[in-house]
RNA sequence: GGGCGCGUAGCUCAGCGGAAGAGCACUCGCCUUACAAGCGAGGGGUCGCUGGUUCGAACCCAGCCGUGCCCACCA
């Protein structure tokens, strides 16, 4: 009957482990499209995952764990659930990140981007993309990721390379995609212009200067934080209704400094409970300003070159703008036109999101995506429930966004990117260039400069990487996606632009079912984690030292939806203890002889016992499915870890140890079987979150080939059990109240204690004596039986011990005053509760009755204490 | 300046209208024949504050206080 327990070493070592079913998975080709698939394609339902597209640092960072943890356990009990499953994996950063990082590469060998020209640069780029994107790959399947990486693809391959040209032209012909000079987001050290969420915003220190325009009847006294700006102001701008001002509008007031003369003008955004109410205005610098420049037809004069040197004319020509701004405050306060400063003014300031420079606001020529039309789809789909965002109270957020969107500002001035598809002709002709189109070819033709944004390609991952534009099986297959899994520190970026073209570009079909979002990775006390901090975590090292599982785990552990997750390395270590307590039960089983032989026995065959324990998997698995569908991994976790823990190993096994050690027991060999059963299940049920071990555990409980093809378990109502359940509660009552008495009193927990049990029959706990006798360690009493102690439980057990000696009365004192106490206040609240003819005319019936009940418990287990008590004094 | 969220045991968090919970940490006792990466027992909380609704509030409402995040072109 022993089983094979050569398989499982007798201690568990996870880096072994994962090793050796990691080279499993691979040699039966479990990361080709059709391996282990079950069902095959023609009756599976079709599950597809859009997975975020790993960073460029070359190394795995936290959050890609756990976005890989969340996806891979989604695809892995879906595959068990007999789809068709389908990953999209990929790199796909073509944007500023990259950039930077081959430029701070090439700096480091005293090389520029210059150096080398744009040809020999996106080569560079290329190459250290392949070397990182394998080593993060790499690293990536350590965490056991079942995705599909035989269609490993990365960017800027042909098929991405069309759809980016396809989804261009067809914007551009729509009218959806539009040049124009504007004032853009530009990065005076990326040298590039940026949309608008790649700006972030923080209040800094700055000063404010009031500065006097004019003199005589004409002047006015304008406030900025900016000075050096007014050597391209155009206009000073006051509020039609103002007042004060009213009789200077349609004048001119002279520019200090330059001598220019510049209009004052009326105009309505001008908030005249602001400072002075007079506003300067330079419409090359400044997106209000430009604004109130379009409506009063003022000229734009660009007095900053592309990295922030004043180049306008006078003493201040080759000035960098930081070196400017006191320069020209200083020549103002010579000539006595500083009339207030205010320093340190904190105010809100726009930074690069890549290199945090300040973002200067330029006047310049860019490609914008008209976002109009494409946002309101994009709203309208999670809108009309077409679209789920989990949680859903993240949807605010993205609506906030896509309601109240800018047109985006698609082009930038980098090289490594997809370049923009438009050519301009020696007569001003302005081409667009579809991916089937040749581009215009003659004397003085030439392409655009400029590159899209990357999230213009990432935008149109989800239908791209099916291959997309070309009608493939896979697109009409898999297309919309099931569920994207991300972090919500990208909705705005990524999620919200796939929507957007998405629904465009596929006909108004959403690009995927179900938004879940999860939180970022904090430490142990919920601080983000950053490496000024020193509080980051690399997961590699917690591979390497807990296991994949126990990271994994960790992970999941945390993973609420929308809620940040905390992690620490205590927590990990306990998540590898958590294995190894599986892999310690899955032995004992083994060592017993668990079979997987035949059917499982029928409820009416079985102990209660067995009964019970395949009643709570019921539940277990019925609960597990609902929070799965919720994507509530936390609870997943927490739900398995103590089915698992308490109930399984706590319980189960300590109540089975003496009937499978009882040559006589007629149970003996159902219990095998449901013992098989239920670590079966309970395997089947964790692999998703822990798939290494699972499967080492699994294939040598049963001799299967994996559990990555086994079916995912379904609850079997037959074996829910109410009767079991409640008996198996009295028992672990009355088992965890003789502990406690043993405890108190110092017994060793090896001791054995003769004991007479009665009462057993009303609560029900007849049949079961020997287990609780077991448990407790109680011995039948024998000649010479003389009892020191009496134990009144609850629900009517009485427990005589034979304690070989006088018990510690000080102690057992104590512990019925503490008894007494509790249920003292018991008593008080259930009366309370049915004195007040209140609470018994408008409760709930079930409530009141409950109440009822408890009042009867309570005022039994008073009598009984307060007779010990009276005892153990006498 | 707007919007969202959170304040529950030392720490991180569940619970969201009918007896205050988990993990880790802590105390005590144990190498009890799967597991010391373990077993058993225990201590610890007027559920941020103040009002209100309700028979009943950690849970619903209002106002405060504290805290975090997102969005924002107030010079």
């Amino acid at each position: 009957m022993t089983a094979h327990p050569e398989h499982l070493p007798a201690v568990y070592q996870p880096a072994e482990v994962e090793q050796r079913r990691y080279e499993q998975w691979v040699a039966a080709s479990y990361f080709s499209p059709t391996a282990f698939r079950p069902g095959g394609r023609g009756d599976a339902q079709p599950y597809c995952i859009v997975i975020p597209p790993p960073n460029v640092t070359g190394s795995l960072h936290i959050g890609h764990a756990l976005d890989h943890t969340v996806q891979d356990a989604l695809v892995r009990r879906r595959r068990m659930q007999g789809y068709d499953t389908l990953w999209l994996p990929g790199m796909d950063h073509a944007g500023i990140a990259t950039q930077n990082v081959v430029e701070r590469k090439l700096a480091e060998e005293g090389l520029s981007r210059h150096d080398l020209g744009r040809e020999k640069f996106v080569e560079r780029v290329w190459q250290w993309k392949g070397e990182s994107g394998g080593a993060i790959l790499g690293q990536m399947r350590r965490l056991g990721d079942s995705v599909d990486w035989s269609r490993e693809r990365f960017t800027m391959d042909d098929g991405l390379s069309r759809a980016v040209l396809t989804m261009f032209k067809r914007l551009y012909d729509d009218g959806l995609i539009y040049r124009a000079e504007r004032i853009i987001n530009w990065c005076p050290r990326c040298l590039t212009a940026l949309s608008d969420i790649e700006v972030e915003h923080t209040d800094d220190d700055g000063e404010l200067v009031s500065i006097r325009y004019g003199s005589g009847d004409v002047s006015v006294v304008v406030a900025t934080t900016r000075a050096e700006t007014m050597l391209g102001d155009t206009a000073v701008a006051v509020h039609p209704d103002d007042d004060r001002y009213r009789h200077l509008i349609g004048r001119e007031v002279e520019l200090p400094l330059t001598g220019r003369r510049v209009p004052i003008v009326a105009d309505e955004h001008v908030d005249p409970s602001f400072g002075s109410g007079a506003v300067k205005v330079t419409p090359a610098h400044d997106p209000n300003d430009f604004e109130i420049g379009q409506r009063h037809g003022l000229p734009s004069l660009t007095i900053m070159d592309e990295r922030g040197v004043i180049t306008a004319h006078g003493p201040f020509e080759g000035l960098d703008r930081y070196e400017a701004r006191p320069a020209i405050v200083a020549a103002l306060r010579e000539e006595g036109r500083i009339v207030a400063e205010k320093r340190p003014y904190l105010h809100a300031v726009g930074h690069c999101s890549r290199c945090k420079t300040t973002v200067e606001p330029r006047l310049s020529l860019q490609w914008f995506v008209r976002v109009a039309p494409l946002a309101r789809a994009a709203g309208d789909a999670v809108r009309d429930g077409r679209v789920r965002i989990e949680p859903t109270e993240l949807s605010k957020r993205y609506f906030s966004w896509v309601d109240n969107m800018h047109d985006w500002c698609i082009s930038r001035q980098l090289w490594w990117g997809h370049r923009i598809p438009v050519w301009y002709g020696p007569g001003g002709e302005t081409v667009c260039v579809g991916p089937d189109d040749s581009p215009p070819t003659g004397q003085g033709w030439r392409q655009d400069e400029d590159v899209l944004d990357t999230w213009f390609s990432s935008a149109l991952w989800p239908f791209s990487t099916l291959g997309w534009p070309s009608p493939t099986e896979d697109l009409a297959r898999f297309y919309p996606t099931s569920v994207l899994v991300t972090g919500y520190d990208i909705l705005f970026f990524w999620v919200a632009r796939m929507m957007m073209f998405g629904l465009y570009a596929m006909d108004g079909v959403q690009p995927f079912d179900v938004v879940a979002l999860h939180g970022m990775v904090r430490d142990q006390y919920g601080k983000k984690m950053s490496k000024s901090f020193g509080n980051v975590v690399d997961p590699l090292d917690w591979i390497d030292r807990f296991g994949a599982d126990a990271t994994r785990f960790t992970l999941a552990r945390g993973a609420n939806p929308g809620a940040d997750v905390p992690v620490s390395e205590e927590w990990c270590a306990g998540s590898r203890n958590f294995c190894n307590k599986l892999w310690n039960a899955t032995r004992f089983a083994l060592l017993n002889g668990a079979s997987m032989a035949g059917p499982l026995p029928s409820a009416a065959e079985l102990s209660t016992v067995d009964r019970w324990i395949l009643s709570r998997l019921t539940h277990t698995i019925a609960e597990i499915d609902e929070q799965f569908e919720a994507y509530e991994l936390a609870k997943v976790c927490d739900t398995l870890y103590h089915f698992a823990w308490d109930e399984v190993c706590d319980w189960y096994l300590e109540l089975v140890k003496p009937v499978l050690g009882d040559p006589d027991s007629v149970d003996a060999d159902r219990t095998r079987r449901v013992l098989g059963h239920v670590l079966d299940q309970l395997l089947r049920l964790l692999h998703p979150i822990v798939p290494f071990v699972t499967d080492e555990l699994w294939t040598a409980l049963t001799g299967g080939e994996s559990i990555v093809v086994v079916a995912w378990p379904v609850a079997d109502e037959s074996y829910v059990d109410d009767r079991a359940e409640a008996e198996l509660a009295a028992l672990q009552g009355v088992v965890t109240e003789v502990r406690r008495f043993r405890s108190d009193q110092g017994l060793k927990p090896g001791q054995r204690v003769a004991a007479a049990l009665d009462g057993l029959a009303p609560a029900g706990l007849t049949a079961h004596e020997s287990l609780i006798r077991s448990l407790a360690r109680l011995d039948v009493p024998g000649a010479g039986f003389a009892a020191t102690a009496t134990l009144a439980l609850s629900g009517g057990v009485g427990v005589q011990l034979d304690t070989r000696g006088s018990i510690d009365v000080a102690a057992e004192r104590a512990r019925l005053t503490k008894d007494l106490a509790t249920t003292e206040r018991e008593v008080a609240q259930c009366r309370a509760k049915l004195d007040n003819p209140a609470f018994v005319d408008k409760a709930p019936e079930q409530v009141v009755a409950k109440i009822r009940v408890r009042l009867v418990d309570a005022e039994a287990d008073l009598t009984r204490i307060t007779a010990a008590l009276a005892a153990l004094t006498t």
